[in-house]
DNA sequence: GAAAAAATACCGCCTGGGCGGTATTTTTAG
DNA sequence: CTAAAAATACCGCCCAGGCGGTATTTTTTC
């Protein structure tokens, strides 16, 4: 049997190189190449092959979930797995809604990673056991707590992403508007329906939950 | 001469083991231990000895900085570098005033790693291109852009921090004010001292920058 | 011990955000 | 094709937050 072909994507090169020291250790691995962004990973693909593709979430000019889509797309037999910090429900479930075969999060210990890769290029799936716990996270009483449930929360719209994302720009309701082509007041419910869902009453409780859950980006 | 003694903290097995293995592989390096927080940094020097103890910024139990105070007290011949995924000047700022003797970004090549392991073990202190040209940004005519200029961003006073992280955790001057045992008034004049600094105008582009430097934990 | 920096505190103004409700149109899913 | 979900939009209330000042006390630094 040959080696699994493995290309490890990271923008942080000290993590990348080390990553690919660490997995190219593995007898059964071979690391075929490192690059930093999505971009790179289809202009890579377009050259060479491999089999599965390590990716980081957070990534500058292409991320993760971007990714995903154009993979499935281009090249739907190459296998892909998840790796980043963040370890919110939202995040597994729209990694996992666009597709992708594995989801490890760099808290894991390297056998979860080995593991992952071999698993996943046999074609199939590949969860961690911290990650299944998270989706697993009980739809416990939210009435006695009063906070939304995960659940409830990974849910939601397109528009309403768009509209957090704009308030964690820090732009005004009128702004948004604008910019968006709609009426402030429509603005307002969206903002008034997020503050409901995520369980918070201000928009700072609205920016804090998005950068959690990575619907906002960091930069 | 005999090998420099590393030891490893980081919070992520999977970037620590990693990362051993690549500095591991360097000839005058030998990893000696890999510890995911500040205490067990402390544990593991009472017990062994290290030459330079790499050091990620983001950790729980206690973070980088904290743990940087007593190394100086405990074990001021242990050499000490920052690693870190932020590029603010804050947080570089704050670390040498902890008295780091090194500090490298994860965006940064591994020989620079490498070497700043090297010159700081041999007693003088490194900080690579990308944290000089940080520290280094130049003090631009702040009036034409309106932006307050990095150089007085970094000087948030003890009280200031406070105040953002307070109100990152979404809460209202008042409960501010009663949690420190001020007036409300103060904390509006904190706050409004604190958008002038960073140059912004909401609370919620005061979260932002917190989070971004580092000064408001992501959790 | 004097000068500088930080922390404390107040007055007043006004606007945008948070919250109560309701309702229509468009899109999606079954 | 129809019922549910999402997106659109408005009325009105109220107050905390943002902004203009100013000023005193405490702490730090040199």
């Amino acid at each position: 049997m040959s080696k699994i072909r493995l290309l490890i994507a990271d923008d942080h090169p000290l993590v990348a190189d080390s990553l690919s020291l660490l997995m190219g250790s593995v007898s059964t691995i071979e690391v075929v190449g490192i690059v930093r962004n999505g971009v790179q990973v289809l202009d890579f693909l377009e050259k060479y092959e491999a089999d599965v593709v390590l990716l980081d979430y957070h990534m500058p000019v292409m991320n993760g979930v971007e990714l995903l889509a154009r993979l499935r797309e281009k090249h739907p037999r190459v296998k892909t797995i998840m790796l980043t910090m963040n370890e919110e429900a939202t995040f597994i479930k729209e990694s996992i809604q666009a597709g992708v075969d594995g989801f490890v999060m760099k808290s894991a210990e390297k056998t979860e990673l080995i593991k992952a890769i071999q698993v996943v290029s046999s074609g199939k799936k590949f969860f961690g056991e911290k990650v299944v716990r998270k989706l697993a996270e009980v739809p416990d009483d939210s009435s006695a707590t009063g906070r939304t449930r995960v659940q409830d929360i990974q849910s939601l719209t397109k528009r309403e992403i768009e509209i957090i994302r704009l308030i964690a720009e820090d732009l005004e309701s009128t702004e948004i508007a604008a910019r968006l082509n709609i009426s402030p007041a429509t603005v307002d419910t969206h903002r008034r329906n997020l503050m409901k869902k995520i369980g918070v009453s201000s928009a700072v409780g609205l920016v804090r939950w998005g950068l959690k859950n990575g619907v906002v980006g960091e930069t």
